[in-house]
RNA sequence: GUCCCUAUCGUCUAGAGGCCUAGGACACCGCCCUUUCACGGCGGUAACAGGGGUUCGAAUCCCCUUAGGGAUGCCA
C-alpha cells in the first residue's frame, strides 16, 4: 500500500505556523517515501468554518509551496457516507442512541468528578431500548469496558490508556450530524491514510479513534502526534506572539524557503545542520528525530534563515518576492535598476524583503528632503568644497561604473588631503538623502549620473543656504 | 480533580551508559575588518529542574517531587 499521509486543518481561520509546520512534516514524511499527501478540509462545525478561511489556508500551502496530491476533499461533502457508517455501527451493536439531555450528563461529569473520578459520561442509555417518542437523541459509540489501547507513537513513544478513561463519545449530534472522532476515522480509512501525523493535542483522542477503527474492521493507520509550537514566553501560540499566520510573515517580508527552513528545524533535527534545501530536508526528515517535547518559536532565528536565504538564493530569484513588496509600498521599479542588483548590494544589510524595499525607495524615487540627522551631520559647510570637487570629477566620468567612481573619489580625497568619510559621507548623504547605504561606488553606479549630480546640486544648496545663516 | 505527554545554555538543539572538562546554531558581549549601515573573521558569557536509586561508571536507565503543556465538548 502507498504511504499516504494528509494534513487536515479546520476552517476556522488562517493557516498558523504550527498548522504549517504540521503540514510541513507531513509533505515531507510522504515525499521521502515515495508517498501521497492529501489536503481534507474538515469543516464539519457549520457554525464556524468559513469559506475565507479554506482560502487562507491553500494561500498558505501555495506560498510554502506545499502541494497535496490528492483534495482538498471536504467532509461537508461525505455526509452521506459518515450516515452510512454510524448506521452500519448501530446496527451491528456498536454504537447507540442516548436520550440524556446536556444537562444531566453535566450532572454525571460533576459527581464522577467529586468522586475524584475522571468526568465521563456513565453509559446509562448503552443497553435501553425503551427509547422515548418525539425526544432528541444523540448517537454514542460504544467503547470497550475494559483493557488498555496501546499508541506506539512514531515520535512519542509507547503511550497506554486504560478503557476505564474513557467514555462513550458522541458519534452524531442530535441534529444527525456526525463529530469530529467519527469523521476523522472514516476519512482515513476511505482515502486509505496510512500514517497520521498532527499535533500532540490530539493524543487523547487517539485511543477513542483506534477503539473506532477497530469497531469499523478498518486497518490502523501509524500515528505520529508532533509537540506544539509555544511563544517566546514557553505559552502557547497566538494572536498575543504577534505573527502567527503564514501569510502575515510573507506581508513582514519573509521568504518562504526562510520559514519552511525556521519550521522544519522546530521540533526536529539532523545533528547540527541548520540550513536545509527543500530536496535535502526530504532526503533527511524522518519522524524518528523529532523532539517529543514542546518548542518555542523565536522570531531573531527566523531573521537570521531569511538573511540567509536573502544572500545566497539567486538574486533573479529573490527579486521576484521583492516586487511584492515594492508594490506593496507603492515603489514604481520600472525606471530604476533591475530589482535583482537590489538583491545583490541589499541582502546583506536588511532582515526582511519588506525593509529592503524601504531602504531602496531612493533608487526609484526622487526625495525632497534629507534625512534631518545625516544632513546635519554631513551637510556641514566643511562639506561644501569635497562636494564640489567631486562633482566636478563624476560630472566629467564617460563610462558611469562603480571603478571610476570609486577612483573619483578616491583622488577627491587625496587631493584635498581628506580622509575617505569626509568626502564619502556627505556624498553618500546627498546622492541617497541618507547616511546607510550600500558602499557609495556601486550605489552611485546603479542611480543615474544625471540623477547624482542633481541630487549634489541638492546638498549643496542645503550647505549653502547653512553658510548663509550662520 | 482525573488521565496523558514533556523536562540539556535566554531560544532552537546534539547527545541512544564511558568519546562530555556537555558540542553546534540564533541572540548577547569583546576584538579585527571598514568611507556609512551591514557582511565577514576571531574569541567569550551561558545549560543537563531537584531528590533518590541501578551501575565500576548516568545528561543518558528506574522511581519520587517540582514545573510546563495537553485532554477531560452535541469543537476540531
Amino acid at each position: 500500500m502507498t504511504l499516504t499521509t494528509r494534513f487536515a486543518p479546520s476552517p476556522t481561520g488562517y493557516l498558523h505556523v504550527g498548522g504549517a509546520r504540521t503540514a510541513l512534516y507531513s509533505w515531507l514524511h510522504a515525499k521521502k517515501n515515495g508517498g501521497e499527501f492529501i489536503l481534507r478540509i474538515e469543516d464539519t462545525d457549520l457554525e464556524r468554518s468559513t469559506q475565507a478561511s479554506v482560502d487562507a489556508i491553500m494561500d498558505g500551502m501555495n506560498w510554502l509551496q506545499l502541494d497535496w496530491d490528492k483534495g482538498p476533499y471536504f467532509q461537508t461533502k461525505r455526509f452521506d457516507r459518515y450516515k452510512e457508517v454510524i448506521d452500519q455501527l448501530l446496527a451491528e451493536g456498536n454504537a447507540y442512541r442516548c436520550y440524556c439531555t446536556p444537562e444531566e450528563v453535566d450532572e454525571m461529569r460533576a459527581q464522577a468528578r467529586e468522586k475524584g473520578e475522571k468526568e465521563r459520561y456513565n453509559g446509562m442509555w448503552r443497553d435501553r431500548t425503551d427509547y422515548p417518542e418525539d425526544k432528541p437523541y444523540v448517537i454514542r459509540f460504544k467503547n470497550p469496558l475494559d483493557g488498555d489501547v496501546v499508541i506506539n507513537d512514531l515520535v512519542k513513544g509507547e503511550i497506554t490508556i486504560s478503557n476505564k478513561e474513557l467514555d462513550d463519545l458522541i458519534i452524531a449530534r442530535s441534529d444527525g450530524s456526525p463529530t469530529y472522532n467519527l469523521t476523522v476515522v472514516v476519512d482515513d480509512w476511505d482515502m486509505g491514510v496510512t500514517c497520521v501525523i498532527r499535533g500532540d493535542d490530539h493524543v487523547n483522542n487517539t485511543p477513542r479513534q483506534i477503539n473506532i477503527f477497530n469497531a469499523l474492521g478498518a486497518p490502523l493507520p501509524e500515528f505520529a502526534h508532533i509537540p506544539m509550537i509555544l511563544g517566546d514566553d514557553g505559552k502557547r501560540l497566538s494572536k498575543r506572539h504577534g505573527a502567527v499566520g503564514v501569510m502575515q510573515y510573507r506581508d513582514d517580508g519573509y521568504l518562504p524557503e526562510a520559514l519552511l527552513n525556521y519550521l522544519v528545524r522546530l521540533g526536529w533535527s539532523h545533528g547540527d545542520q541548520e540550513l536545509f534545501t527543500r530536496d535535502e530536508m526530504i532526503e533527511l526528515f524522518d519522524l524518528n528525530d523529532c523532539n517529543r517535547a514542546p518548542s518555542g518559536f523565536n522570531t531573531e532565528k527566523l531573521i537570521w534563515v531569511n538573511q540567509h536565504y536573502m544572500k545566497t538564493l539567486a538574486p533573479e530569484y529573490v527579486a521576484e518576492h521583492l516586487a511584492w513588496h515594492m508594490q506593496d509600498q507603492n515603489i514604481d521599479t520600472s525606471n530604476g535598476p533591475a530589482l535583482s542588483e537590489i538583491v545583490k548590494v541589499q541582502a546583506e544589510r536588511v532582515k526582511t524583503l519588506k525593509e529592503m524595499a524601504e531602504i531602496s525607495r531612493y533608487f526609484y524615487q526622487d526625495f525632497t528632503e534629507f534625512d534631518a540627522t545625516a544632513a546635519k551631520k554631513h551637510l556641514r559647510p566643511v562639506a561644501q568644497q569635497p562636494l564640489e570637487v567631486v562633482k566636478a570629477k563624476l560630472a566629467a566620468l564617460t563610462d558611469w561604473q562603480p571603478e571610476h567612481i570609486h577612483a573619483a573619489i578616491n583622488e577627491t580625497a587625496a587631493e584635498l588631503e581628506l580622509g575617505m568619510g569626509k568626502v564619502g559621507m556627505p556624498l553618500r548623504v546627498a546622492a541617497t538623502g541618507a547616511g546607510n547605504s550600500p558602499s557609495l561606488d556601486v550605489t552611485l553606479a546603479l542611480l543615474d549620473q544625471d540623477k547624482v549630480l542633481a541630487r549634489i546640486d541638492m546638498a549643496l544648496a542645503v550647505i549653502a543656504e547653512r553658510i548663509a545663516n550662520s
